[in-house]
DNA sequence: GGAATATTCAACCATATGGTTGAATATAGA
DNA sequence: TCTATATTCAACCATATGGTTGAATATTCC
């Protein structure tokens, strides 16, 4: 098992449990922008949208940029990366024992009494 | 671009925002448990743990199968899978440019003047 | 039935979060 | 220099979160 920063995972996925949050990222990865460009079409004020913004800095999502009075925002994908990988570990496991059920229920069914089929969620 | 439900994203990454919870899946990836044998090495009450179980329910992270007095927890994968496919399609848009901007960096190289290294964080 | 066990419910508390408004700061431009 | 612009800072508010303790509920076991 990789080692993962607690802390860091934590900003990571707390930055991201935030549909604003997300929506700005989002905004982001089509290219650079300034603080005002991104508060824009959000129905919001422009300081909670600043405040946003701290937030996804803080978890190192955004890199800022300051030129004069304007401050310009860019995506950086590093702590996605990370936190990716960790849910990519916990996915590989659960779909290994996912398998290991799977290949289970194949069999008995190849046995005789088919087990009910598997549920789907709406 | 695949659609998501916010709400479903929102409780994913809130729940995983926490690393007693991240600590609670990764005990129930290796097999199925109860509620007090989850919260048997956490330092905090076992109501504090049952609440943070709660949340993972309610993120569909967990599933709880009640046998009389005892809750048996497992691990559900699926709402995993749809944040990390979130985060995938998220870091592809990010690496495609991260890769256009290798790409410029190794023209620009080719070119004469070498731009400046690639920072590398601490 | 009565005691022990597994778990939640309820009330409470401290702190964090997401929003607001108004003022402060710093830069750009006439 | 004066004014407009870009942004943060500060104070405030309502609600959410993560923890506590004590009581309630349901089930098992003697």
């Amino acid at each position: 098992m990789v080692e993962y920063s607690e802390q860091a995972l934590d900003r990571t996925f707390s930055a991201l449990a935030d549909p604003t949050r997300r929506a700005i990222l989002g905004r982001l990865m089509s290219g650079e922008a300034r603080v005002t460009e991104i508060a824009e079409p959000f129905e919001m004020s422009l300081n909670a949208v600043s405040k946003h913004v701290a937030v996804l800095e803080r978890a190192g999502l955004v890199r800022r940029d300051v030129q004069g009075r304007v401050h310009q925002l860019s995506f950086e994908g590093a702590p996605i990366l990370e936190a990716a990988r960790w849910m990519e570990e916990t996915r590989r496991f659960w779909e290994a024992r996912l398998d290991a059920l799977e290949a289970f229920l194949e069999k008995a069914k190849a046995k005789n009494t088919p087990p009910d089929e598997k549920e789907t969620k709406s």
